[in-house]
DNA sequence: ACGTACCAATGAATCGATTCAATTTATGGT
DNA sequence: ACCATAAATTGAATCGATTCATTGGTACGT
């Protein structure tokens, strides 16, 4: 393996200009430069990192660990994270907890023993104990799509009530009188955020009425089940309006809406749901929904991190977007 | 930061006694360990990475690249790698090239200056140039969904060719005869094999018919207008079996033949897709697939890697896995 | 010709964990 | 009690890049 003193003796310099040509290429003069150049090229010279941080006591690195990579929210985020993170001259490890607390654990093992700049996190459930730890260690932690109740780290997140509020008033300023909102258990913070939106948006027209359908999960299937329940009421008790909590249950709406009962979008009834994922414009009806801005909470939570770690403003920070509606055909 | 040197002054012993507490517990006598260990979680040491491996000269990490982390394919198959190497002590940094070469070399480049164990990749276009270069420093390869024209390194990969047999033989199976393959540009390899598939089923049954329908892309979209072509002529000139290149494509062509048609799936039009994304089983009428074997290709993919580290095996070895039938109601 | 700046280049010390030859301590047999 | 052997512990050397005080050169003004 190549090394820096290999460099060294073969450019017939000292070690040390050879860091400088890498670290500080004005401080060597151009001839001399030139020739370490060429020599690292000649004998394929890779720095080794192990060696740098071990100097320098800190990597270049960010730790990110997101639920689960293969949701478009959180791949599109980490995108983003990554290339604001380039800007910086900095890497983004990437991890997958997969909802699971022990990965999630395995992930900020690794990150302590890599010694990483700081880590974005999307916790699994209670992290109080890992955030002391960290924190006891002194690397910064910025919170992803949760805030901090306590205040003590920095966090970006999305305005939900103001999402389900504009979803919500979206349909009443079409004319929809009678909502319906399906979701799954409001035990789910983003959830119970969506629905007292939708309830705020209700309660400023006075003949409008909210009703509440309880899903049995967060997927398709569950969303086709509450639909054919509605449907089966007839056109009478039918809402005019309905807002899902999520893009996969309005989709099974749909479904159950358009070819098992036959009715009509959104003629019949109108349908918003929440989180523009891919699918949601390539629906029968395209679908209407509320979009939160992934790319800006990926490249806002590494600027916080920076912050956090320039120690620039000891007080941590939250950050809370606010989500945008996307109007489709299914709400036209 | 706590180092060894202060867990071995605090535990009153010598460095390397704390060394072998870490590495070769069998070596310290208990009472001594208990103490090290102690005081281990007092002063709450984390082991400094970058000074093991700067003195063991390799880190006990692994590099994947893979295309597009949201694409479900990759992100189960990452899972798996991850899961496999945790098995052999070691870390997988996960790397997003979404299908962009310089995103890609980034990573390569941080991969090759972390000293990683070897790296798993998906390429995104030729690597051939890239791949000189990391043999060239010694760096173990291997390819994921991709097998090297040349040889040179190991690979793991479906068999697509066999995967378009087998849908095209289900229908088959169930009395169509009239099929119609629809993908993309088959200057896409794995479209090409699909469709090579497809036409070997079909010419083992003597009076079925195969037709190559051309999408524009391989999205829900363009799946749609491939259906509205195909229904437009009527009952006579339709198929009565339709395989998709990929599960989107499937579900255009099933929004299309169902709802604007109002055709019957299976009856008047038996449908299969490939891929099995989650989405698959919650259309309105489950769609049948085929299933590449994921997980069995991340664990595989990380233990040819590790044979490859070990030296075990010079040669490289290019394994090729079968794909799985999904029979659901689409071909009932 | 001499002194003063300034610019380039040098190389030893440093980071922290691991390794291993050398040394100390413990154990058991007679 | 003594020696042989095994077990436990020690601590200096090592990995490779960076840093910085120091030295060697060059240019310029008087």
């Amino acid at each position: 393996m190549v090394s820096i003193k290999d460099v060294a003796d073969q450019a017939q310099v000292a070690v040390g200009t050879v860091s400088n040509v890498l670290n500080n290429p004005d401080r060597v003069a151009e001839k001399t430069r030139e020739r370490v150049l060429a020599v690292i090229s000649e004998l394929g010279f890779v720095r080794n990192d192990a060696a740098r941080q071990l100097r320098a006591g800190l990597s270049r690195t960010i730790g990110l660990i997101v639920l689960d990579v293969s949701n478009p929210f959180f791949s599109a985020l980490a995108r983003a994270a990554e290339d604001r993170a380039a800007e910086s001259d900095s890497t983004v490890l990437l991890g997958d907890s997969a909802h699971d607390v022990g990965r999630e654990g395995r992930y900020l093992d690794v990150f302590e023993q890599q010694r990483v700049k700081g880590v974005l996190i999307s916790p699994v459930g209670n992290i109080d104990s890992r955030l002391e730890q960290l924190s006891a260690h002194g690397v910064p932690v910025v919170l992803v799509d949760r805030v901090d109740p306590q205040g003590r780290v920095s966090s970006v997140s999305v305005d939900d009530v103001a999402g389900g509020y504009m979803a919500v008033q979206h349909m009443l300023s079409r004319g929809r009188r009678r909502i319906a909102f399906v979701g799954a258990s409001t035990d789910i913070l983003q959830v119970a955020d969506r629905l007292k939106g939708a309830q705020q948006a209700v309660a400023e027209v006075p003949d409008a009425q909210l009703e509440v359908v309880e899903a049995t999960a967060m997927t398709v299937l569950a969303g086709r089940a509450s639909g054919e329940l509605l449907a089966e009421r007839g056109r009478d008790g039918l809402p005019d309006g309905i807002f899902c909590a999520n893009d996969l249950l309005a989709i099974g709406v749909m479904q159950a809406v358009l070819l098992i009962r036959g009715l009509r979008i959104p003629e019949d009834l109108a349908l918003i749901g929440y989180d523009d994922i891919d699918f949601a414009q390539s629906t029968v009806v395209p679908l209407s929904t509320v979009r939160r801005p992934t790319e800006l909470m990926g490249r806002t939570a590494v600027e916080l991190l920076l912050e956090a770690i320039e120690g620039l403003s000891p007080e941590s920070r939250q950050v809370i977007f606010q989500p945008e509606l996307v109007s489709r055909g299914s709400t036209l």
